[in-house]
DNA sequence: GCACGTTGCTAAATCGGGTTAGCGCCCGTA
DNA sequence: TACGGGCGCTAACCCGATTTAGCAACGTGC
């Protein structure tokens, strides 16, 4: 069937050497151990002959190191997220020649528990553990036997692990300065949560760092939050009612909306009341999902960056396997939330520089 | 720091047996090689009281089977598409207690060399090949090594290689039903490809199907197309442009569109005309993108079963490790793409029934 | 009393590479 | 001439499992 592969056995034959020259050559420890010039090419030369490739099974057995990690998530199915998230942990691995080990749990703990086992029988030589949205997690105590890494998501328990997180607080003032810097000062209303840092849906670290940013970049401006309506959750459903809701009582001249899919509701509403983005109410949102840049007019967003975000988390990952020493642990690392500016913030009707 | 695993050697020294009664026992051979009943229990006992795991690493060194499958395609992040089918592919391999490698070439034919390079050296049991839109590709011939599957995707030459795909012509066949159901017979456009069999942005096999599908059904009825517009690439600026331009000259009754981006266009257009959805005109589409469920009023669509093509891949692919015999090669398998009927067709106005 | 079969288990080889310990050989020196 | 020491290479063991070949002990038949 298919040839068998070629072995180092092969390429010592193959340059009249034993075995262990073969492995000292390839190593590239022959120079150290005093392997003749001469040997050394023709081991070589064999190698590339024959196109040898090292089997990294037994490599593994005999070494211990694998050169492949686990990246283990709630989910790798919801929205467009994860494959970004996923794509940035694959190529920063490939930059290494490590390999991805994908699993999923969907939040069930024997899942984890099973899929951790899984993955420490094969070996792997450490652990992305990544939540798809920002969130608290509870550790579990197998992760401890390999270096790990948490993605977007923060230890309930105080843990050494590292984390790597979007700088979601930063995200809210780039938000709140992208309507500053337009000219905006009154008639600023926040969809989704606020106005109080208690008012966000349940479990929603971003929803708190989010706000707390907002608030703290409008504060500075001397600029008042106008007003607020929480949504129960993120989704274009509660988008509408909230901001139908909002309208139904105020004229805002600006709304923060805490995600897209909510955007995406405010747009209907807004569309209802006959009031038009930006001429009317300029939006600006979070996440920058892929309908952020579909909607009329386009949407001005803070981008979530996933591609980012995956490839830190791996970065991150390779450091902590790198060291021996046991300081500087649990550290959380900020990977920043880009604004994409598009076409749905203009200064406020009436107010224009000049 | 993390204490050394449990190996077969310190279950049989706790058993007070030798290394090759334990493995007899542990993988179910003890029966038929007579062990008795007292060192199967002795033995079974320790494995559990020490928590024993056989470490795989090893067992792909000796046997060769590494119960882990590659997964390689084009892209993974574009879109909630490949996610889906990660997912089926990732429960369908757990379900057998295999893990998962993924890859990804950005169709770039170096890297799928290496990325392939790199699972042979790991020794995958099996390959999926998948293609993030359905197309045709070149089979890299390094994967006649071990057992491969090509997904969503159709060689360009001839392979033995087994195809998973889904079932785009009856999906085109249940799109128009669809329409028919409803009583619609006149007035019914296409937008993104059509009329003709050669109006299809190019490369796509998924085009050319649907409108096979779409022209047998209708024909089937008795029902002819209006007229069609083709866009170039399918994306909601296109699907706007082409249904406005359709909209300059003509008062369909009834849009097929060729996928829910497009559709999303043609909604805009629709509005930008004063025409209602679907009082005035039914919209139908494909792919069941996650924003088919968000527009208002929600979309009708026959959805890409990306989960149950991740599975079935899979499946196909364990069959084909399974089998020793090499008949029954090439074969393709078609998965159903389900109808998810919402809010976008009605009856024609002036037409309803009763 | 001896050959032969069964039963119940184990020694040892194997997979493919990494690593340690050490073996010949040549040279220089006393 | 014997000895020490660097040089260049290799034998042999190891990782953790599977698998082949075979060994003791016991019973049976003649």
């Amino acid at each position: 069937m298919s040839p068998r592969r070629v072995t180092m056995a092969d390429v010592a034959k193959a340059a009249g050497v034993s075995r262990t020259t073969a492995s000292l050559v390839l190593s590239g420890r022959g120079r150290e151990l005093r392997i003749s010039q001469d040997v050394e090419q023709r081991v070589l030369r064999a190698a590339h002959e024959l196109e040898y490739r090292p089997n990294i099974v037994s490599v593994g057995l005999r070494t211990g190191t694998t050169r492949t990690i686990g990246f283990v998530s709630d989910t790798v199915a919801t929205s467009r997220l994860a494959g970004d998230m996923i794509k940035g942990a694959l190529e920063a691995a490939r930059d290494r020649g490590f390999m991805l080990f994908i699993g999923e749990t969907e939040g069930d703990a024997e899942l984890e528990r099973l899929l951790l086992q899984a993955m420490h029988d094969r070996q792997v030589d450490g652990l992305v553990l990544a939540s798809m949205f920002t969130r608290t997690i509870e550790v579990p105590k197998a992760v401890t036997a390999v270096p790990a890494v948490l993605l977007n998501a923060l230890p309930k328990q105080p843990t050494p692990l590292p984390a790597v997180l979007p700088d979601e607080v930063e995200a809210g003032r780039s938000a709140a300065r992208v309507l500053l810097d337009a000219g905006h000062r009154d008639g600023v209303y926040l969809i989704g949560a606020g106005p109080g840092l208690h008012d966000v849906p349940s479990e929603s670290v971003a929803a708190v760092e989010r706000l707390v940013g907002i608030r703290e970049a409008l504060g500075a401006a001397g600029v008042e939050v106008a007003g607020a309506r929480i949504c129960p959750d993120w989704q274009p459903e509660y988008g509408l009612t909230a901001t139908r809701d909002l309208l139904g009582t105020a004229r805002p001249r600006a709304l923060i909306c805490f995600n897209d899919r909510i955007a995406m509701g405010a747009y209907q509403a807004l569309d209802d009341f006959g009031l038009r983005v930006p001429a009317d109410v300029s939006v600006v949102s979070f996440d920058d999902h892929p309908i952020a840049s579909w909607m009329r007019p386009q949407l001005t967003t803070v981008a979530l960056p996933h591609y980012e975000l995956g490839r830190k988390a791996v970065d991150v990952l390779f450091a902590e396997i790198g060291r021996s020493d046991t300081g500087r642990t649990g550290q959380v690392h900020r990977v920043p939330m880009p604004v994409r500016a598009r076409e749905s913030v203009k200064p406020p009707a009436g107010d224009l520089p000049g």
